[in-house]
DNA sequence: TTGAAAGCGATACCAT
DNA sequence: ATGGTATCGCTTTCAA
């Protein structure tokens, strides 16, 4: 085991006290640059640099954000984590990351997670039991929700606008002349799925359209390749399909394509929801709704830093507004 | 500030000494199963659960892993990294995440992670300088590098036999029929893409070609989709690319039928390297190298421990054989 | 088995 | 500006 180097030995070795080189490493403290050189010098030499356990453990900040992401592996999420990790940086936070089994309550995680006195805590694609998160907030954890959200529970959430994204599309499809309109859906409890879907009927219905088809994915490719096969087996068949993801959507291409051998959009139009890279892929050229991915990580950082700072502050819901991406995968009339 | 409830706090309210509950939360050690009780009472009652600041500081292990990630956004990596998460949380490690510049050297962020004291480094797609890795090696970090291979440091690697794949790959196209070869290169100086090229061309040279063709990107969609269209544009053109990984050979794909509206296999055969979930996709069907990333991480995960357990263990670097899965990309005979 | 006390490596307050 | 010292919350001897 090799020794561990710390300030007493800089110290020493400085000819300093302990002190005086805790202050070098701490900004914004008066140390002479005389012995500030002297300090940095003898650091060097011996490889050190300040422990932050021990730094932690007196200022009580970790300077570490938890992150429990559920769906890694879903394209549109190592967007959201590489950008978090940048933002974060940035603000010379460390990420300490979790995975937890896609839309899985993290109740069971959340202790480990509060072990490492992290700063704040950000949660995507998946829920803590209201019973948890108001446990953070009593030890005075801040929780940010990322792209869910809970009702009655004392957590901040920040998720793309997803009711007014779903009317959106209902409109672009009705007022470009399709007649038998399709829903493939996501995971069926989670809020984004939920949302998107009301969004999407209540705007048809405000238009007069009673009827749709509906077949549920969860997601996936394989389940948007799935369910639209199960929606092209219907005669008449669908026009036009809205995908609660883009994922699905892709899925859903590739079937219609594959499976029926038919065109889009002259067949049957198809859009999605999240703008992932692959949407603007050329077999694609998926028309979606892009969600405002840096707007939504600014607002949840902000959010999580303002909680941080000011623990009283009220737990907030945000939603931005995404924007309709027109490309090449729904008819125009 | 909520005052945070520490083990005196517990063992007031338990009537025991702060020693015995510590001892309730630290395995294997000898409590009362009556005492065990109450201080798990009072814990749940206080909402109490151990500081792991606190004991890392005495223990000198944070259990923290730290991860170095640079591509976190290229296809591959989020299942690599979703699966460290996994095995790393089976045996009671965390892990603090970085990001870096794709292919960029991770010295200037060395220092942070070291700070935050982590047991283990684990490095991908990213490399640090022999100086550093010295550094890491003299303070007892064990680093391992992942999919990325430096010469002379003492440093363990696990990557996939990329070189046995190039040559594999040579075999499959020229056994198959095909005579105008083509290679898309990812990033020239990565050591994957090197190996990658090495394997092919020396299996080339073997079989006696002489020639063929040779375009760069930079492991990129946009990247394989242009480099396509300048291969393309050769008289007499390439009859089977081999692209240096799979989204660069789903971008030549998309490249080949938007832009040159050919088909393949038929026109041209395209072969590419990783094996990701879009290979897999309808639209590609792509044939490939499968890495072996279950047998990677476990390997990588194995060195780590190793040389945490034993600091003197002698850095090694592994090499585990990808294998070729046939899909329809590319004409066979 | 249990409790008292030393210490992990910093920060921060108090004198000087 | 600098040094001495208490302290953060725990683990780990050492005695009892």
């Amino acid at each position: 085991m090799p020794k561990r180097i710390t300030s007493i030995d800089v110290a020493q070795l400085a000819g300093v006290s302990q002190s005086t080189v805790s202050r070098v490493y701490s900004a914004g403290s008066k140390v002479s640059e005389d012995k500030r050189e002297r300090v940095l010098k003898a650091a060097e030499e011996l490889g050190y640099h300040p422990n932050a356990i021990a730094r932690s453990l007196i200022t009580q900040r970790s300077n570490i954000i938890g992150i429990v992401m559920a769906n890694i592996t879903s394209p549109f999420y190592p967007y959201v984590l590489d950008k978090f990790l940048q933002h974060l940086a940035e603000i010379g936070k460390q990420a300490l990351l979790f995975t937890a089994a896609p839309n899985q309550e993290i109740d069971d995680i959340l202790p480990l997670i509060l072990q490492h006195q992290v700063d704040g805590l950000i949660v995507t694609s998946a829920t803590l039991s209201s019973e948890m998160a108001e446990r953070c907030h009593q030890q005075g954890t801040p929780v940010i929700l990322f792209n869910r959200t809970i009702p009655d529970a004392p957590v901040s959430a920040v998720c793309c606008d997803n009711v007014a994204g779903g009317g959106k599309i209902a409109d672009l499809l009705l007022d470009n002349g399709h007649q038998r309109l399709a829903y493939i859906a996501g995971t069926a409890n989670t809020s984004t799925n939920i949302e998107r879907e009301a969004g999407f009927t209540a705007q048809l219905k405000k238009r007069s359209v009673e009827n749709w088809f509906y077949e549920e994915g969860n997601y996936s490719y394989e389940s948007g390749y799935d369910a639209a096969i199960r929606l092209m087996q219907n005669a008449p068949r669908p026009d036009a399909i809205f995908c609660a993801n883009d994922i699905m959507a892709i899925g859903a291409m590739d079937a219609i394509r594959a499976e029926f051998n038919l065109t889009i959009p002259d067949d049957v139009s198809v859009i999605g929801f999240d703008d992932i890279p692959m949407a603007r892929w050329a077999a694609y050229d998926l028309t979606t709704i892009s969600q405002p991915v840096d707007a939504m990580i600014d607002e949840a950082i902000a959010l999580l830093l303002e909680k941080i700072e000011n623990p009283d502050f009220v737990p907030t819901i945000r939603r931005i507004a995404g924007e309709l991406v027109l490309r090449g995968s729904v008819k125009l009339a």
